[in-house]
This record gives C-alpha cells, sequence and structure tokens, in this order.
DNA sequence: CATATTAATCGCAAAATTACGATTAGTTTT
DNA sequence: AAAACTAATCGTAATTTTGCGATTAATATG
C-alpha cells in the first residue's frame, strides 16, 4: 500500500471498536463465537467437527479472536480449551453500547 | 482462494452481525460515524477537510458504510449530504446488543 | 456556453484476509 | 521408545482491502 500519511491519529476509542468489531467481521467467527457462549467453552476439535471448515482455517480464527482479545485459550493437554474473555466481551459490550447509542 | 467448500451456510443473523462489524472495522470509519453523529450531517467535503487522508479513499469509505446500510447520502447539488442511517444503526445496536449480551 | 466545484470512479500497487493441505510441536497412550 | 492425537504453524494461492493520484460526471456559477 502506498501510505504517503503513514500514522494516522486515531482515538483510541475508534481502535478499540475497529479491533473488536474486525473481529467480527466474519460471519465464521461470530458462528464460533456463539457455539463457545453456548457451550462457555470448548477445544478445537469440536469446531472442526461443527463447521465444515479446514482444521488450519478454524485455528487460523481463533487466533484472530484471541489477538482481538474476545476469547483466550486454556492449556488441557493434549487438548486447548477456549473460552470467552469474559472482561474484554464485557468490554466490547460496554464500548458498542456507548458507540451505537 | 481455494474454496473447496463454497457456499458455507451460516445464520441470517451471523451475517448481518459480521456485515455491520466489518464495516466498524476500521477506525477511520468510526471516526467518520462519530463525525456524522456529531453533526447529525456532513458533506463529503468536511470530511476531506477533517481527516488526513485522500478524497478518494473518503469516498471508498463512505461506499462501505452505505452499503453496510449505515449512512445514507442525499443529493443537494452539488454536493451529497451523508446522514447516519437511524434506522439500520438501531439494528445493528440490537443486533450487538443481544449478541454480546 | 465556458468554468468551477463536488464527489464518485478508474487504474494501480501494496498489504491483509481467507482458505487449503502439509508439516510440525507438544502431549498421551501403548 | 513408538504410535496416536491435538492444534498451531508454514507455504501457497486467490481475493479483498486500503490508499493514492488522475479522471470523469454532474451540477452550479460566471
Amino acid at each position: 500500500m502506498k501510505r504517503t500519511i503513514e500514522n494516522i491519529e486515531y482515538e483510541q476509542n475508534s481502535i478499540d471498536i475497529a479491533v473488536f468489531a474486525k473481529a467480527l467481521g466474519h460471519p465464521t467467527r461470530v458462528e464460533i463465537l456463539k457455539y463457545l457462549d453456548s457451550q462457555s467453552c470448548c477445544f478445537t476439535g469440536d469446531l472442526v467437527d461443527v463447521f465444515p471448515i479446514a482444521q488450519s482455517t478454524i485455528s487460523q480464527h481463533l487466533k484472530e479472536l484471541k489477538n482481538a482479545g474476545l476469547i483466550q485459550g486454556e492449556l488441557k493437554p493434549p487438548k486447548i480449551r477456549y473460552c470467552i474473555d469474559r472482561e474484554n466481551w464485557e468490554k466490547a459490550r460496554l464500548l458498542f453500547d456507548e458507540f451505537l447509542k
């Protein structure tokens, strides 16, 4: 990309909203979160069974959700247990609520 | 992309959330919406003055917000007046509220 | 009618996203 | 120690996004 103006300055609040929103910006990730919420937690393998997409793709989506802070992974060898990060979830809720009100 | 499984089926609700979220997934678009909200309406030219990015880039962001249904443009020749689409805005609010609760 | 103004669109380039299969790393189990 | 299992990472490819300058279309003004 030709970014002649690199380092555009944004309000922190705008960045926070954008980061959460971007993570929610794919239907698969939305449905992963719905599933996670309904099960309270789950393993990658569960998702591979539920969604008709490759294991590596699911792993990638999980990574993005994790990077955005919406989920956390807990080591339960040999599996990894993913749960919604309730603290950030609440933060996102407040941000969207405030923004969209 | 190698999409061996094309036509993945999603819940309509997940698609709706993802479409709104994707539109909100860039800080510039979030700030455009904030500005629109604060001014209730505005012209493209106002945004060009406010944001340090090219006119064509702003136009593109406006297009995406419009495609997602978050804003609407009204012809006020020779300008175009952009306002938040309150109906869809409310729809988005309800979707996120329900989803993040 | 010619000129100015406004904002969309075009064409391009760089970067990010999405998806896959294959491989790898880390644990268990045998 | 060998085999099995789980999930991340790698490498690749197609597509989409982001951004710019230049051009265009549409309207308004002189």
